[in-house]
DNA sequence: ATTCATGCAAATCGTTTGCAACCCA
DNA sequence: TGGGTTGCAAACGATTTGCATGAAT
């Protein structure tokens, strides 16, 4: 995982200043133990660090952090963006189990559909560049306790 | 493909009155070539039929449809939910590759995840219902001509 | 006749933008 | 110093909601 030092150091390379606010969702999104937040959720974290952090700030330094690919963004079809700090360059990005019953998002590592792209290169000439998967289904836990919700 | 008889059956099937409305959403959504319509696209042609028709009403017969598995939703990233009517009931549901470059979509037939669908059941307890997936990339013209955008 | 559905307008929600003040390099 | 950044408030666009009217069964 990303440190604050290498995060200062990408900002700094790119020409971007190192300022309060965006020390500040850096540090939210690194330190907490809530994962997939929304801009909402990140403003309120860090409306305890720095109380006067306006909301237009996170909503710009969020998609600044996307720009420079430190954080990517997640929809989880309830209406707004969620984020993720990156945990590494290599280009891999996981995927997300959807619990229909409880809510709760699982990643999963596994990097699914190599063999398919190269097919895809192949037949339809469509250079991938990234994928998303979403799988929807019923966690253990809500299989165990059907009366749940 | 769903015909109009089709439709007005599952409507009364399930109590729900066939009204004009909905009517003039459906044959919008079959008959037009454009395909992953929004609201706004489906609003615009309806008022060609049914001038008076309210937004409210279209979104409120989207979600009806959607919730009738006639119609299912996709989100394009760009700020607004799209509709695709359902081909079957097969509960098979296709993917979808995106253009970076131009914007186009296209679609996958392939099924792709069913192996990956039973080892994410035995190793994680988590019962698959659905999935979908997004391909970034660039398609064929755009890479023929890089300078179009 | 009764219930469900509609159209309209206002409300809401997430997000973006204009702009003067501010702060890092 | 000076331009990138911020906070605030207003603007925005998509979607939802309240409510009185209207239509389908």
């Amino acid at each position: 995982m990303i440190n604050t030092n290498e995060f200062s150091n990408i900002l700094k390379d790119m020409g971007y200043k190192l300022t309060e606010p965006r020390k500040v969702v850096f540090d939210v999104l690194s330190q907490s133990r809530m994962t997939h937040m929304n801009a909402s959720d990140v403003l309120k974290r860090a409306k305890e660090i720095k109380p006067d952090i306006g909301a237009a700030t996170v909503y710009r330094v969020l998609a600044l952090f996307e720009k420079l690919d430190l954080v990517y963004s997640l929809d989880l079809d309830d209406g707004c963006s969620r984020y993720e700090l990156r945990r590494s360059f290599d280009g891999h990005r996981h995927h997300h189990l959807i619990c229909e019953s409880c809510g709760k998002v699982m990643e999963l590592k596994e990097d699914l559909l190599e063999k398919l792209e190269i097919e895809i290169e192949k037949t339809k000439g469509f250079v991938v560049k990234d994928h998303r998967v979403k799988i929807y289904g019923t966690c253990k836990k809500c299989r165990k306790n059907p009366g749940m919700l």
